[in-house]
Formats: structure tokens, C-alpha cells, sequence
DNA sequence: ATAAAGTATCACGTAACGTTAGAGTCAACA
DNA sequence: TGTTGACTCTAACGTTACGTGATACTTTAT
């Protein structure tokens, strides 16, 4: 399909399609000899993809960095969407009752508080970030830990290794400073494997970090791995995030 | 309230409402002595307000015009929030149910086709536009007159002299240029007594002055102000329609 | 075969804030 | 009573996600 085929369909424009090409998000492998953009059934479905997450409130760099990552599961993220538009949905039902509180209001009928007229509205920010912040506590780990149990035994394996991999390594390199290369090359291949996971945020990444110091059973457990490490893992943590956001 | 507050308190940034000041969209009419924003009871509610229009995809520069013309009429507004609210809900399941299906198209177990990928994200630009289009036909007619009579005899007769001032006045420059000022200022008049009505997008208004020509029974009607006057209207209106958007 | 419609690549424009930067203000606490 | 720390101000440049031409080539329709 060419490019305004693919932009009446979904409701675009062609310039955002060519946008979405210069910026490497979408582009076309296809091309006629005359340069002309062939979008292919499969670039379709991407284009769905994108589509929700930007209904969603994501950033195209952040749509970007999700669907191009090797670990980018088309199953999770549908439930994932699915999972925020019906929050969103639950959201929408919230402000219009919040109207039909406020018409009443407005006819004399009954009183409303500040915070009643805006119910609805704090989208404080990106309802990812919400969510993100939800998982900050237990849901993350606890996510992670109803992605291991569903693995196979091999799976399970694999997953530790690689787990333990990092851990080590991270051991090893905890007495260099936390902006020094080779410390953030180490957190950053942590914070890869967590994003196979999960989904985290800087921002939650970094109060991951926190967490790692502040939860003593965390930090009990981190330190196994070599005394000290939960408070170089937060540091060098905390730097990772400001440094990519 | 100060603007932390107040920006706490709706989940937005203290920068969007010193925006908001900036470009005249909402201006506190008080400050304490040393400059300090201070919003007002009335002014939240305008703030909410504000907040239902840009949830509703309406750019800042329309929602200024709309709550700061004289005819803004608040019950009517959150009448029409709601409706459109609604909508966006309806396209909502729509979306969920079009992830559903893609779920099941994800594990082979149903055809899906590129048009059904797509349910619930034809948001052709505007919902806005969408409604605009709607009303060309008939509905904006049969709004107006649910409007007029609801009207008192008073109400109504102010109405009827300034609709029948309008259209003398057109039908006394209808043999000048479409494109001349004097028709323009002349339709203008029309267009912004027409929105003290109903809602008419510059597209909508255009297709309403074609109509006025395709429809025999709605030339009658105005030709009687004045022979060709309504293709007089039509073309102006082409005019106007164009050179504002 | 010639216009009309579609497409491509620059490249500047725009909307709605974000993000420093520098400076004044205010309540609270030592 | 001085000094933080949280809040506020204005000013101004930065950013995201396209919009809007301008100019030139290609394809489709008549």
C-alpha cells in the first residue's frame, strides 16, 4: 500500500507518515524504483502499535525505544493496552459524571467541593508514569515473579543465569564510582533486563534504586552479593536516570 | 488559591497556567501585592471548563473564543461536553474491542481485516469536525429552531429583527463581489450570528451557503430577500470559509 | 498526451508547553 | 532575627509532532 492508502485507512496524515519515517519509527522496507513508500501488512500491524501507544499518551521516542527493543512482545503489550484503555475508559466515565455533578450544581441543586469538579482530570502528567509508580512498591516484582513462574524449567535457568550474570558483575565493579563508565555500562544492562520484564521508567528505575537502600530485605538480599552493593546500585542507578531522561 | 495549588489540584504544570495567563486564555483578576497569581473560585470552574475543551482535542485558540464570546453559554457547553464525552467512550470500546480481536487474530484463531484493524482510530482529524459535519444536513437547522423556540416573544423578536437585518443588508450588496470587502464584512456578520446558534466550523459553513443553492426549498426562502442572493451567500461564504482557516 | 492526482524531498512555521536562569517573596525554624 | 527552603515572578530559548508550502518527479485517468 502506498502512502495515502495507509493514511485514509487509519486516519492519518501523509505528512506523519513521512515523519514517522525520518524519525525511524515507522519505515517502509518497500519502495517502487520511483521512491515511492510501500507499506506492507506487517508495517500495518506496527502502525496499529503505535497508534495505541500514542492514544495512550507515549511519547513517539518512547514508541520508538518499545517497539524496536528485541525484547518487544506484541502479545504483552496488547493486554498492556488493553489493560489502560479500559483505565482510560474508567477515567472518561469518571469526568462525565463529574458533568452531570456539575450541571446539577450549576441548576442550584447541589453543593461540590473543589476536588469533586476535577475528578477525572488528574492525569498528573502520563497515566504510564502512573502506573509506573504503582509498580514501584511490590507489583513489579510481583509481575516479575508471575513471569518466572510461568517459565519453563530451561527458561528458569536461562532467566537465573543471566540474573546472577549481572549481579556479579555488578559486585565486582562496586567500588568504582557510580558515573564511571564501566559502572554505568553494568546498570544499564540491568536496567535492560528489567525492562524485559516489566516496564519500568527512569523514574521508577531510580526509585527502584531507592528502594534497594530503604527495603532492608532488598538491600539483605542485594548485599549477598558483595557488602555495599544495594547503595552503589542505587547510585549508580540515580545517575543512569538523570542522565537518559 | 495560589497556581500551586490550583495546579496540584487539576494535575497540571504551574507553566501551563502561567500559559494560560500569557495567551489571555485565563487571567486571574487577583494578585497579591507582590505579583503572586491568585485564582478564584469562578475562575476554577472556568479552569475546568478549559480542561473538558482540550480533552475533547479542541485547540487553546478555539477554546479562548468559545468561553470568551458573549453568547457562551456554560449549561449548554457541559450539555455538549457531555455528548461528545460519550462519543469518545463509544470509540473507546471500540478500540478495546478492536484489541480483543487482535488478541485472537495474534494466536490464529480469526481473520481480521485491514479496515477492522483500524475500528475506533478514525479520528479523521476533529471529533469536533466530525459533529460539524453531522449538522450541515439538517441537524443545525433543527437545533437552531429547537433553540428559537425555547425562546420568549421578546427573545424571539430581537432574534428575528437582527436575522432579517442581516439578510436586507446582504441582499442590498448582493450585486458587488463575492470576494469584495463589503460582502465579506456582510457575511461575516452572518457567520458569527449563526455560531451565537449553533457551532459552525469554517467547512461547515461553507457547505451550509452550497446548500442554500442545492436545496430549492432554502433558496426560495432567501431569494425572497432578493433575487440571486443566495448564490450571492454561497459564493461569499466560499470566499470566507477559505480565506480563514 | 495532457491534465489531475499522488509522491518525494527540503525547509521553515506552529502549538503547547518544558526547561533553565536570575531574582524576588514568604512562612518557618534555629 | 537571620537564614533556609519552598514558592513565585518574568524572560527567553528548547522541544515535540507534526502543518504548510515550494518545487520537482511519477502515475493514473480521460
Amino acid at each position: 500500500m502506498k502512502v495515502k492508502e495507509v493514511a485514509d485507512l487509519v486516519g492519518i496524515s501523509v505528512r506523519t507518515l513521512h515523519h514517522y519515517d525520518e524519525i525511524g519509527l515507522l519505515i517502509p522496507k518497500n519502495t517502487t524504483e520511483s521512491g515511492y513508500r510501500l507499506y506492507s501488512n506487517s508495517e500495518l500491524e506496527t502502525l496499529q502499535q503505535i497508534l495505541f501507544f500514542k492514544e495512550l499518551g507515549f511519547p513517539l521516542k518512547k514508541i520508538k525505544e518499545i517497539i524496536s527493543s528485541p525484547s518487544f512482545d506484541r502479545g504483552e503489550a496488547l493486554a498492556l493496552h488493553r489493560k489502560m484503555l479500559v483505565e482510560k475508559r474508567i477515567r472518561l466515565d469518571k469526568m462525565i459524571s463529574t458533568i452531570d455533578k456539575t450541571i446539577q450544581h450549576a441548576k442550584g441543586e447541589i453543593e461540590m467541593s473543589n476536588n469533586e469538579k476535577f475528578e477525572g482530570f488528574d492525569f498528573s502528567h502520563n497515566p504510564y508514569e502512573q502506573e509506573a509508580r504503582e509498580r514501584w512498591g511490590d507489583k513489579a516484582v510481583d509481575e516479575s515473579n508471575a513471569k518466572i513462574n510461568n517459565m519453563s524449567k530451561g527458561e528458569r535457568k536461562d532467566f537465573e543465569d543471566e540474573f546472577n550474570g549481572i549481579y556479579r558483575n555488578l559486585a565486582a565493579i562496586r567500588h568504582e564510582s557510580p558515573e564511571s563508565d564501566v559502572a554505568q555500562e553494568g546498570i544499564k544492562e540491568w536496567y535492560d533486563f528489567l525492562n524485559r520484564m516489566g516496564n519500568y521508567s527512569l523514574d521508577a528505575f531510580k526509585g527502584l534504586g531507592q528502594m534497594y537502600v530503604d527495603d532492608k530485605r532488598f538491600t539483605k538480599n542485594i548485599d549477598q552479593f558483595g557488602e555495599g552493593l544495594a547503595v552503589f546500585m542505587r547510585d549508580a542507578m540515580a545517575v543512569y536516570a538523570d542522565r537518559n531522561k
